[in-house]
DNA sequence: TTGCAAGATTGCAGTGGCTGCAATTATGGT
DNA sequence: ACCATAATTGCAGCCACTGCAATCTTGCAA
């Protein structure tokens, strides 16, 4: 009598994952600006106005998945020792996003492809990013018992943040032959050593 | 007769000065969202048709001018040279657009507080820093005669970028007891030495 | 199995940002 | 004083997105 998360909840959830493929499949085909809620609507059998009882923006579809990532990270930063230095633990933490991106890479270029070449979602993306930074320079703050003065943890958070950008960016246009993990491991150890080197 | 950089364009240049004031003073008084293109005009006694020549977005009214930003920072990085080591570099140049700043506080300081509580105007913003990053990166690769293989100019536009930007954000926002350039040259100097330290 | 409250879907009317187009007006420079 | 060029404007229209109220579905408790 608890353990199940509510039926409605999970259909819902179906639904919402069903839209976005349609969507992002019409998005390819005709470009995202071409495509009209009213024709995602149909695509996926519904009425257009229903369509933002699951999204809030047409934006949303194609980045949807992104929101949940955050908790991730937060998720693995608590597991970390809490005398680990904070640099080491962030590192540990964006690894294991890392890999969560690795074994979905043809969903992940897709939504890629579009961002890349729509404006608003790319922007849309930058700021669901930005409120990444946000809560983890706060989650940062406590752990460190740092004062509001401090500009470390706001520093710290937006590097790492900027890091794991620059890697999945360019693990997902150059020519890859090094694997996600590493390039972003890799990276924050040459800041963790520094860049002066 | 070429001194004049055309009578023309300046006028319009002055125009679009003014349209920005008018639309600023607006927002902060009944809000982003509150304010239309239309009262915007009427303020400005312009058609509503007439705004779009001068903006793209009612977004890019607030931040117009952080478009010329980057190529202050190019300009500066140009002027470094050749063989200086390349996070010194950026250290410089970033430095130098820090002074910009600091010399305008209250004008940014408007413009931060809109952009801070309207959504669609800090993605606009994030978008716009998005770009300087990807030139920037570009401009880093030739300067350092790196491969496209190589992730090393992504990641250091990636970190240049994150570091003005939290910087600034903290100068705005945090108790300001120490000045923006120190703040951006301090935290320069943290990545160059090593945030594992 | 059934009844119903809670939730989901939908239609409708409307707002407002933004665009293309074509007509009109203003103006810098010759 | 003239005119090519550029600026301004009105108009019609597209579409994302919203509030509201009505209708339909359905999980679940009795």
């Amino acid at each position: 009598m608890s353990e199940t998360i509510g039926l409605r909840e999970r259909k819902k959830r179906d639904r919402r994952r069903q839209i976005e493929d349609v969507a992002v499949e019409l998005f390819e085909q005709q470009g995202f600006d071409a495509t009209t809620i009213e024709q995602i609507a149909a695509a996926a059998e519904i009425a257009p106005r229903t369509f933002f009882s699951y999204f809030e923006t047409k934006d949303d579809v194609v980045i949807a998945d992104y929101a949940d990532r955050l908790g991730r990270i937060l998720e693995e930063l608590d597991q970390r020792p809490a005398d680990e230095p904070t640099w080491r633990a962030l590192r540990a933490a964006f690894a294991a996003v890392a890999s969560d991106y690795a074994t979905e890479v043809d969903r992940l270029a897709r939504r890629f492809g579009i961002m890349a070449t729509t404006p608003s979602v790319q922007a849309r993306s930058l700021q669901l990013q930005a409120g990444w930074e946000h809560t983890l320079a706060a989650h940062l703050a406590t752990r460190m018992g740092a004062a509001a003065s401090d500009p470390t943890p706001r520093l710290l958070a937006a590097t790492a943040v900027a890091v794991m950008r620059a890697s999945l960016q360019h693990w997902l246009t150059a020519p890859q032959a090094v694997e996600l993990p590493t390039l972003v491991q890799d990276a924050f150890d040459r800041l963790g050593a520094g860049l002066a080197r």
